[in-house]
DNA sequence: ACTCAATTGTCGTTTAGATGACAATTTACT
DNA sequence: AGTAAATTGTCATCTAAACGACAATTGAGT
């Protein structure tokens, strides 16, 4: 990949925006830039240097497994996100049974090596202090979604998330929201824990209540999001 | 408080162990120490200045609730634990609705504001990557906590309760595990996520099949973990 | 255009665990 | 000690949502 276009990537992410030219130059120099295709798996357990990644293109999917191969998706990743995170202990597995799967057609990521961002780290105690404050949002939303499994029935986790998909992958055309749905129901029911039938049918009921329209199964309407 | 009190104290925290004598003079002249008693609240989102919380000693709730007053924690917390953090933006309501309760008869903690906190990992690096590493454990061990409401039924929930409870709070008399219990089944409930009656019929399977002692309502003995 | 795999649709059934109601017990308070 | 309040014990009932099973539809690949 072309210099220019890592450093213009780098440059234009919220968490290096305010960083010095020669800074991000350094971060370039350290950065390795991949693609990938839909439902490519990305471990990042068990390579030998943990890596820190940031997403320049794409939609990918966190999940855990349990032993039975049920999976829970614990995060959606897109444009900017991070994830595989620094840790205190170098050994530790705390990414037991974590991996990432493309969900988008193509994925473009960006990532460092963790011991190298740590240097940069080192250096720029303003990256630092916005590199935990995004973990720490993450943290918050997490929390938050903790909340609404616990408090909010089906019905609700999935309306919301039609609601949140839609605050990030849709474009508003006078207040209509369109948007590529690149999840199954399936995937929907892993994201908001519950399951295949259930998701099918909230969502047949929320287009029967013209709240969302699919057009095909990759197409997503929503005339009011205030409505949903 | 006396200042060598203090010091002490931040001396022996594993965030700020490796700190230089002088910065932990710094972190002293800013800390603000408290005391609390059982059922004290800490509410953390309107007061003027936002602080970062250390616990010197206690033990502490963090509770979510939803309108009809049903309550979750979120969060157990102890000695050297830290809670209330740094964010980006600076106004962000994102502690929305979230507040502490000393679940100990007594409890002390340590406070920064949070700016002077901030002003003070400009200037250390190595502090504010630690910093973020403990912001990231946390975060990993409630994605954990969120694939464990997912994937494990009530019994499990509380019996791995008890045994992380005991991980933080028991000692160690050649083999046996005993404790003081500050929960009641309800506050159990609300950690795992359960209700008061199952906890309470939990509780009593735990305790007829010898895994856990009841003595009282407030000590707890584990005759082995290994079973539990 | 045709075939097969993936996804979605629709049921009836089952179940874990919440909820309500009330009693028994323990602890706190004066 | 004596009373009130908090906590725990025990049921029977109810319900949201998972689960299984199979059909219908869609879309991708040849």
């Amino acid at each position: 990949m072309r210099e220019d276009i890592k450093y213009w990537y780098l440059k234009n992410h919220k968490l290096f925006e305010h960083l010095s030219d020669s800074d991000v130059d350094a971060l370039c120099v350290m950065s390795s830039f991949k693609q990938g295709d839909k439902n490519d798996i990305i471990y990042f357990s068990d390579t030998d240097k943990k890596r820190l990644y940031t997403i320049k293109h794409g939609i990918l999917k966190i999940c855990h497994q349990d032993k039975d191969g049920k999976e829970v998706i614990t995060e959606l990743l897109t444009e900017h996100d991070i994830f595989g995170y620094i840790s205190l202990s170098e050994s530790e597995k705390n990414t037991n049974e974590q991996y990432a799967i493309v969900l988008s057609d193509k994925l473009s990521i960006c990532s460092f090596e963790v011991e190298k961002f740590k240097a940069v780290l080192q250096n720029n105690s303003n990256l630092s202090i916005k590199y935990s404050a995004l973990i720490n949002e993450k943290l918050v939303s997490f929390q938050q979604k903790y909340s609404d499994l616990v408090f909010k029935d089906v019905n609700t986790r999935v309306a919301e998330f039609f609601k949140r998909y839609a605050s990030y992958h849709a474009k508003d055309v006078n207040g209509i929201l369109e948007m590529e749905m690149v999840l199954t129901h399936q995937e929907i029911a892993d994201y908001t824990a519950s399951s295949r039938q259930s998701v099918t049918s909230i969502v047949n009921k929320l287009v029967e209540e013209g709240k969302i329209i699919y057009e095909g199964r990759k197409k997503v309407i929503i005339p009011d999001v205030s409505k949903l």
